[in-house]
RNA sequence: GGGGGAGUGCCCGAGUGGUUAAAGGGGGCGGACUGUAAAUCCGUUGGCGCAGCCUACGCAGGUUCGAAUCCUGCCUCCCCCA
């Protein structure tokens, strides 16, 4: 066998989409002693169960981790549940509030359901990080806080940032590096996956694993995937996310909704195409021979797939097309069972009903919907704001709120 | 422990006694346009069966014809010194 052939076949899937790997040459030696004495590698990538979803930014150093599997080496998934009560301070301008070790809990269980769909779980290592760092007492977190000094510390422009703002910086956010750190430590990681904001953190471990006389972590950076504004990186919390259990329509719906420029950051990092692949959509988009929407639509297509199957994939494509090109009610439309029993045969009230059907919160909200214009029922524009209609004849319509939203109405 | 500063609508933020339901921006929603749920432009954005009324500027009182704006107490947060 070549083992130089197979290091380098290995090297270039590893790098594929990657920022940065420190160091490289150090990386590829570990590999080729992989290779030579056929033992798998030990690779680590952290997630704290801070929420309770995955969505699409989680599945870049993911994918990266089934690389690695996929090379045969053994991969280890740590759910931060110790990490998670203190919350990772990278890229945060506040300190995050605390979790409760219920939340922490409860998002660890479905996020590992979740990893699933990208890793092969049943080979994975999934450990928790409480079991080593719990334990710990208070002097040996004091020895280990020992390894590193303020100022390196300090060099994280996070903090640094947070502390020139005049913004809250808790000690304990301090430690956070050191557990991540730590992990690395009672792992015996060779590699650590994270996204470039973790990079700090990342090089603790290694820095730690050196101080305490073990052979150091190579580390890789992914890019951080930006959200469905297209400007800043996916976070549920600026509702810019494209969740892994988001239904094939609205997987599809966000994706088709980002920018034309960022549709090339997801081809590269979570469409599962190869870098050729990728190469020819975009020379045939840049070329003109490909409409925009169309590899855009291409790109919605393999992550439905990926997460839902093809099937649903093709589905949510034409479900998708049905309403917005072609500008048609969806195939199926919500019901509203409207409650006669207490009526007593008197007229609806269209105000009423659009706060009943949930297409506004309020009565003033659902005036205001009709005065703009984004009222229709049955293809009717709604102009009267006292408009009122008989229960017999509202059965069966269709009310429809702005472009995309509709909702038959039935009798209870 | 001492001293200083701040709390305004979903968010940021202007406003220091009188058309102030409160500038401006962001976000949301609607409309136009579009290959698109993109970009851009326009409108709208406290509640109430609403040409009127009610509730609002941390909380509770007070001064005044009139307060987000002045006074008192309380709560919360931040900064500096120790």
């Amino acid at each position: 066998m070549d083992v130089e052939r197979v290091v380098n076949e290995q090297m270039e899937l590893i790098s594929m989409g990657t920022v940065e790997i420190i160091p490289l040459d150090e990386l590829r030696e570990k590999i080729r002693r992989s290779v030579e004495t056929s033992k798998p590698l030990t690779v680590k990538l952290g997630v704290d169960p801070t929420r309770p979803d995955l969505h699409l930014g989680h599945s870049v150093p993911l994918t990266k981790l089934r690389h690695f599997q996929q090379l045969g080496h053994q991969v280890v998934l740590i759910i931060g549940d110790f990490t998670a009560l203190i919350g990772d301070p990278s890229e945060q301008d506040e300190t995050r509030p605390v979790l409760t070790p219920e939340d922490v809990e409860r998002n660890a269980r479905t996020y590992v359901e979740q990893a699933s769909k990208i890793i092969d779980t049943k080979t994975a290592r999934i450990v928790r990080n409480s079991e080593w760092l719990a334990p710990l007492s208070f002097g040996d977190v004091i020895e280990l806080a020992s390894k590193f000094t303020v100022a390196r510390i300090m060099e994280r422009d996070d903090f640094s940032r947070r502390l020139k703002e005049n913004k809250p910086l808790g000690l304990h956010e301090f430690l956070y590096p050191l557990m991540q750190a730590y992990d690395s430590v009672a792992l015996d990681a060779d590699v650590e996956i994270g996204g470039t904001d973790q990079k700090f953190n990342l090089l603790a471990g290694r820095n730690l694993q050196r101080s305490l006389g073990k052979s150091p972590q190579c580390i890789i950076t992914l890019p951080l995937l930006v959200g469905t504004d297209g400007v800043q990186k996916m976070s549920k919390s600026l509702f810019n996310d494209i969740g892994l259990t988001d239904s094939p329509d609205e997987m599809f719906g966000k994706v088709m909704s980002i920018p034309d420029e960022v549709m090339w950051d997801y081809y590269a990092l979570v469409s599962g195409l190869s870098p050729r692949e990728i190469e020819d959509i975009k020379s045939g988009v840049e070329d003109g021979e490909i409409n925009p929407r169309d590899a855009k639509e291409r790109l919605a297509i393999e992550i439905v797939t990926r997460y839902h199957g093809e099937k649903e994939a093709r589905a949510a494509a034409s479900e998708f097309k049905r309403i917005f090109r072609e500008r048609k009610i969806p195939s199926e439309v919500p019901v509203y069972y409207l409650d006669l029993g207490d009526r007593q045969g008197r007229r609806v009230w269209i105000v009423d009903l659009l706060v009943r059907v949930n297409f506004a919160a309020t009565r003033s909200e659902a005036r205001r919907l009709i005065a703009e214009g984004g009222i229709s029922v049955d293809g009717e524009l709604v102009e009267d704001v006292n408009m009122e209609i008989d229960p017999e004849e509202l059965k069966g319509k269709i009310i429809q709120k702005g472009r995309r939203k509709f909702v038959k109405v039935e009798h209870k």
